[in-house]
DNA sequence: AACGCGGGGAC
DNA sequence: GTCCCAGCGTT
């Protein structure tokens, strides 16, 4: 474990913010959450940022902030609302959380976010590193923000081998950053070190020629720039496979069914799905009909879909089926008219099933 | 400390 | 294919 005194003997703290700070000023990204000081706006952007790319976000943050304009806005939405505004984005417990948050915000707080560590620590979907973001980027204090980019940059900076996998590593970091940090600016220094990681401290082939503190850079200096920062691999993720039914009634609408309100996808919509593991094809009739209560008759399998997930593997098969007797006894599964499909937030493996609808 | 939790883009 | 992204909550 990297002793973070250690660390900054021989340091020049100053000259690093001076330097990194006159080029962030010169060459800052023009991101839509910098046009603004509203802390709500930052909250938001911070949410969908987490383990998300900016330009990935931009699209999302301008529906959102102008479908939900204020914390009032939110907190009186319906959750289907806010997931809708969320689909395609993933980690779909951002949205529950930051609805739930700001809910607290509006009977708590009068609706101002809050400007205390410990007020904003206890908001749902707010950790370590947004509670750091919110209070130096909308309030200007002096806090640590340590994301990834923040861990590769001071990883090489410093010369730091630590494993940027393990969460003691991140408290080396965020305890280097007090001392590091800019008081004059806590705001753009927190911000430079991010966009200095997004676009010249890259993970791969960092463009260390046009780096503004490469003469602070002691892994440039030793040249083992591409070595760092450690990061233990993550282990390798599962397959499973479904049938996917695509279910027509007499009125010709669509049969969907609602996930559960915890785990992977929830509270979010999807045409039936059918395990594969061990029911044949023959028993998909008979599964259905035991899980939900009603008879169906397959139909012609339309296709195949895989998807992938950080952590697992659908390998989906799509079929196509009538209902033959509607004595539905699953409250989750409901049929509605083919064109209020897109009332509904779908997960991105479904959304591209509606070519067979 | 380890794991579950999405989706996309760069290589 | 691999990696990783302005991480957090739960156990």
């Amino acid at each position: 474990m990297t002793d973070p005194k250690t660390s900054l003997q021989n340091f020049n703290i100053k000259e690093f913010q001076n330097d990194l700070l006159t080029w962030y000023y010169a060459n800052k990204r023009d991101l839509p959450w910098r046009r603004t000081n509203d802390p709500y706006k930052v909250w938001v952007s911070e949410i969908m940022l987490q383990q998300t790319k900016v330009d990935t976000v931009i699209p999302y943050f301008y529906n959102f902030i102008e479908q939900f304009p204020t914390v009032y806005d939110l907190a009186n939405a319906e959750e289907q609302e806010v997931l809708k505004a969320w689909e395609g984005l993933g980690y779909y417990s951002r949205a529950r959380n930051l609805q739930h948050a700001v809910r607290e915000v509006v009977e708590r707080y009068d609706g101002k976010v809050p400007s205390k560590p410990k007020e904003l620590e206890g908001l749902k979907g707010i950790g370590s590193y947004t509670k750091g973001a919110i209070l130096s980027i909308a309030f200007n204090q002096p806090e640590p923000a340590v994301d990834g980019n923040v861990m590769r940059v001071f990883s090489r900076v410093l010369n730091i081998d630590d494993d940027i996998a393990q969460a003691k590593t991140k408290k080396l970091f965020e305890t280097l950053t007090r001392e590091v940090i800019s008081h004059e600016d806590p705001s753009s220094f927190n911000q430079a070190i991010m966009d200095l990681g997004a676009t010249i401290c890259t993970p791969k082939s960092p463009t260390c020629l046009l780096c503004p503190v490469q003469e602070h850079c002691r892994a440039f200096d030793l040249g083992v720039e591409q070595q760092l920062p450690i990061k233990s691999k993550a282990k390798k993720n599962k397959t499973q496979s479904y049938a996917v039914l695509l279910i027509e009634n007499e009125q010709g609408e669509i049969g969907i069914e609602q996930r559960p309100e915890e785990g992977l996808l929830a509270n979010l919509w999807q045409y039936p799905m059918v395990p594969l593991e061990e029911n044949s094809i023959e028993k998909i009739e008979e599964w259905i009909y035991s899980n939900h209560g009603f008879t169906i008759k397959l139909g012609k399998k339309q296709g195949e879909l895989k998807h992938v997930f950080s952590h697992l593997t659908w390998n989906l098969d799509i079929y196509t089926a009538l209902l033959i007797e509607d004595n539905i006894k699953n409250k989750n599964i409901k049929f509605v008219p083919k064109q209020e499909l897109i009332n509904y937030p779908f997960p991105v493996s479904h959304l591209r099933m509606k070519q067979y609808i």
